[in-house]
DNA sequence: AATTTGACTTATAGTAACTCTAATGTAGTA
DNA sequence: TACTACATTAGAGTTACTATAAGTCAAATT
């Protein structure tokens, strides 16, 4: 029989400011208030004196919008889903569909990257042999 | 004794138009031309009536331009780049260290998308999850 | 108590790298 | 000769930041 682990819903207690979560989030606190703006992290609440403050929960929310803008979803794309996920769980295929198809995306991205790892280490071969034989004759100036 | 294989030097007759240049190397003809535009491939040529062709020497250029510029290094340290190659022997070291550092950037870029791709692995897995069993209750909305 | 510091706010301008549109030119085919 | 299918340039538009300006507010210092 399978176990099914229980986890714990996240503490919705304010307590991050926005320079606080641009650090933990290795962003720019610029991008914090722009995504915010935006409307990717619903329910960030503010002090009385109208100043941001994220909870573990919004933080969570941040960590979703960030994995998603990370992989190169566009901010308009990943508001589409923000959405979906507020509307509840008949949203669940849609929301399962965009998923899916960003980790194809990521796979194809990843693979393109290792393609031109493998050229920049021809490069930076070429450019060590160069280094050590200094009287070497070159006629690809372009490598 | 280590044997060196002598390379051939790449044809220089114009055989490519804009298009096939797009084509080949899978971006947009704006941006073959963009490129061209802003000196990062330096010697294509043009027919009588204007039009550009590219040689594979061309298209060599091209594609070191496109390996920089795929691993995210902008069209400005791109062109200088570009400009020391022009410069000959004497611009190695200062080449070598650009390839050098854009290799240990990719290498840092390529670990944050596969820190991305487990999270978005596990994203795949809950949704999955979730299609299956249409009936379970779900607490986490942002996942 | 007054002032200064510093972190926050909004609004707006600037930037990079495309991306698209418009106006125009040219070469080959019907 | 007109049509089609491209090419050209110049310039506007877009995305996702990124920076700047001008102001608010609260805590710390003088």
């Amino acid at each position: 029989m399978k176990k099914i682990k229980k986890e714990e819903p996240l503490d919705k207690t304010p307590k991050y400011t926005v320079k606080e979560v641009a650090k933990i989030m290795s962003v720019s606190a610029h991008t914090v208030r722009y995504y915010d703006n935006e409307g990717l992290i619903p329910f960030v609440t503010r002090t009385q004196s109208n100043i941001r403050m994220f909870s573990d929960y919004d933080l969570s929310w941040f960590k979703t919008v960030h994995c998603l803008r990370a992989t190169d979803l566009s901010i308009s794309d990943i508001k589409t889903y923000i959405n979906l996920c507020l509307k509840g769980n008949k949203t669940i295929p849609q929301r399962a569909k965009i998923i899916f198809n960003q980790e194809k995306k990521l796979q194809e991205h990843l693979k393109e990257l290792q393609k031109q790892m493998e050229i920049l280490q021809k490069k930076k071969k070429y450019y060590k042999n160069l280094l050590k034989n200094k009287t070497n004759d070159i006629w690809n100036p372009y490598k």
